[in-house]
Parts: structure tokens; sequence; C-alpha cells
DNA sequence: AATAATTTTTAGTCTTGCCTAAAAATATTA
DNA sequence: TAATATTTTTAGGCAAGACTAAAAATTATT
């Protein structure tokens, strides 16, 4: 039986939770991305585990099975590869394009992706720096880290970000925070955590340790 | 409320059978084409009627109102872009896009269409022929005629087809039948309507009235 | 025109995916 | 550790969109 589209955004919402924990995701956490109430999503688990997609044992979270992890990074890799086809090709800012691949990610072609990914040149990571899985569900290997991480006085390339709300691009945007700019901490303000960054040479302006966290850079 | 997948579908294929015949479209017609059960599609038709996309009167079949029809034509417009962008941009056959069309004609995003469209070149007609509605819904006038009805003696050109099954296009394929191809009938046989066909003038070969009907010719 | 065949509709069900309200389990705090 | 708060699950329902079986309307045939 095919995979539904409710399905498909409940298994690219565990993964992505889970790239960013070690631990089992949390009923609610899950509710709140897929904007759905807890016992929804407590019924969807249950489905879910029965086919195999999740191991799941109640009121202790959940986790990807490998089988489930397989599924998720398709659809990681056709949400990527069609945000790519959107900025480089359609001409959207890369702020613009999430709501429409959160539609185009459902498509249902194999041959389509591949061609598509030709087409694209074979990218490597999305407009947000995100890696995109390869035909056989692997990420390659980027290697940055969080901006909030790095240490003082180090310089480094920004090459991604750790989410893609459109307040949060708007804001980089704003700022002058552009994918490839220099970025240079120059001091962290103990009270409240914010950074205070050089880029590309000018002189230097302060972020929060919120933006810090969701900037991700190579050095 | 926005417009189902299931409601676009509907619109879609009574829109098509419109197209073939100035008749009310029959409940059993659409049941064949959504491939659903004729009590399904009574059901629908009196929702579609409640929110005043088509008249519909039972046991007397149904025609799209202005605003079914207007939603329609913004589903076809969508369906033959993204044709024309599958073999065009991404090197499918034109008898391999129907089923991959179907899907991304759901796209909710009209700056996206609107990208494709100027993307695509503004095209007119999409691979199997058909013209593409613009934004207002209008289509332009290509001007064909099926070879059924064109006259004994006459050449044309093969401009299009009137249906876009796989196992038809495959046919058209086997016979030498493409776009573009000079058309000339020799002879109509009263017993079966079968058409002595002359392609490119090569020896004349057979093809049946079904085939023919379909087939769409410009003088 | 009466009967038979076909088409369409009604009535009642099912599944998916969501909801609310209440109960149960787990976690936190006094 | 007992009481309280939070999280999660269960139970029962609802809407969409499909189904089957039976009834009603229409169309075709004798």
């Amino acid at each position: 039986m095919a995979i539904s589209f409710a399905e498909e955004n409940y298994l690219k919402i565990i993964f992505r939770l889970s790239e960013s924990t070690k631990e089992d995701i949390s009923t609610n956490a899950i509710a709140e991305l897929t904007q759905n109430k807890a016992a929804s999503v407590t019924d969807m688990l249950r489905k879910m585990s029965e086919k195999g997609w999740v191991n799941y044992q109640k009121y202790q979270g959940v986790r990807l099975s490998s089988v489930g992890e397989k599924l998720a990074l398709d659809i990681v890799r056709k949400h990527r590869l069609w945000e790519v086809f959107l900025v480089k090709k359609m001409g959207f800012n890369w702020d613009e394009v999430h709501e429409i691949a959160e539609q185009l990610e459902h498509i249902e072609s194999e041959e389509l992706i591949d061609k598509l990914d030709a087409f694209l040149d074979y990218p490597r990571s999305d407009p947000h720096g995100d890696p995109i899985p390869n035909k056989d569900g692997i990420l390659p290997q980027l290697g940055y880290v969080s901006l909030a991480n790095m240490p003082i006085g180090k310089a480094g390339n920004l090459v991604g970000v750790a989410q893609d709300s459109a307040v949060f691009l708007q804001l980089l945007t704003k700022l002058n925070l552009r994918l490839g700019a220099t970025l240079e901490i120059i001091e962290i303000n103990a009270f409240d955590l914010s950074v205070s960054l050089r880029i590309d040479n000018n002189p230097p302006v302060l972020i929060s340790h919120e933006v810090a966290k969701n900037v991700l850079v190579k050095r």
C-alpha cells in the first residue's frame, strides 16, 4: 500500500527532530510541528509503529526504524532538490520556497527525481545549506558547525541555516547574512549570550544567541 | 475553504468531457474517468452543485457553471504546463508524462505557475498538441480539426491528439504518427469507417476510425 | 403501452485522519 | 514521599470520500 501524504509528513518531522537530538522524540514535539493535537499524534504513531516505520513505546516517545529513516530521507531528498529547483531555475528567493517544496516533496516518481537531480547538476546542498541525501539515503558530510559554537577570533563561511522559517530568513537578509559570507566572532556577551559578529570585514554587528545557534559555518 | 484534490479531479474530468460534446455529462461517464463508482460520483456532484461549481439536475447529467469552468481551466493550465516542463526540460517522452502531471497539477502556487510559464517561454500547446489556457482561462485557438473529419484528398499536419492514454500514444508511435507529420486521407471504408492514410509521402496505411477521431490536424 | 434493461440515486458502511474530553501515566515540587 | 502539574493515551465522534446493495427513474424493446 502506498504511503500517504499525512504519513510522509510525520516521517519527515520525526526525522527533523531526530537530527538535533539523540533522545526519543516526544508526542508533544511532533504535535507542535505537524500542527495537530497530541491525541492525533498518538493515533498516528500507533499506526506507523504497526507498519514498522518507527519504534514506539507508549509514554516513552518514538524513534525512526531503519525502514522509516530510509523513507524519511527520500522525502527530505525530494524536498531539498525541489528547493534548489525553485531558487536556481524559477528565480524564487530562499525564504519563499519552503511551502511550495512542502507540496512538491510528495510527488511520486523516482524517475522524475533522478532527472531533476541531473537537471540541477547533482547539488550537494539546498538553498539553506542543508545537505541533500543521495538516492541511497546517504547524507553528504558538509562539515559545518553552529555559529554559536565557533571559537572567538576564528573566521568561517556561512554555509547554511538550522531552520527555515520565513521570519528567520528575512532577518538574515536584513542583517546581510548571506550564504558564503565570511564571519568572525568578536565577542560573546555573558549576560544574554548575544554575539558581536564581523561580516565580510565590515564593522561588527550584534546578533542574538538565537540567531547564532541557527547559522551554520564552515571553518 | 480550499479546493480538495478530489474536487479538482472531478472538475478537470467534467471539463474534458465537456470539450467533446455539447450534451450534459452523465454520471457514468464521470465514474469511468475518475475510476469511481457511479454512487460516489452522484455524491460528489451534489456537493459540487451546492458550492456552485456545476449545474446539476438529478438524473439529467451535469455541466460546469462559469465558476467551475474557471477552476477547471486553471487545473488544465497547470497540467499542460507541467507536461511541457517534463518533456522539454526533463527529457521524458510524451507518452510518459500524463501520470506525473496528474500529480503536479494540484500544486498550489500561482506564482510558481507564472514563473514556470515564463521559464518554458510561454508555450501555447502541450506535448500532445492541446492548447494551454492563459492566466485568465482563455484557450488559444489553434485551429485544428479531427482527422476523422478531414475531407479526402486534402493534406494537413498532425498538431495534436484528443486523448492521452499511454496505450493510444504508444500506438501512434508505432504507426509513425508524430507531431508535425503530413497526413492525407486516401480513402474511408464505409464498413467500419477505417481510414487509409498517407503519412509523409509513404505508402498508405490503414488506421481505425477510433484512432482517426483522436488525431488532430491543421490544414 | 407494457415490460425489460440500463442508469442513477438513496441508504447505510467503512477507512483515514483529525478532533475534544476524560483517564492514566509520568514528572515535578513542596 | 505525597501532592500537584504535565504529558500522553484512551474513548468516542466527525467530515471527506469512497464503497455495496437496493430502490427509483429513465430509456429501450417487444
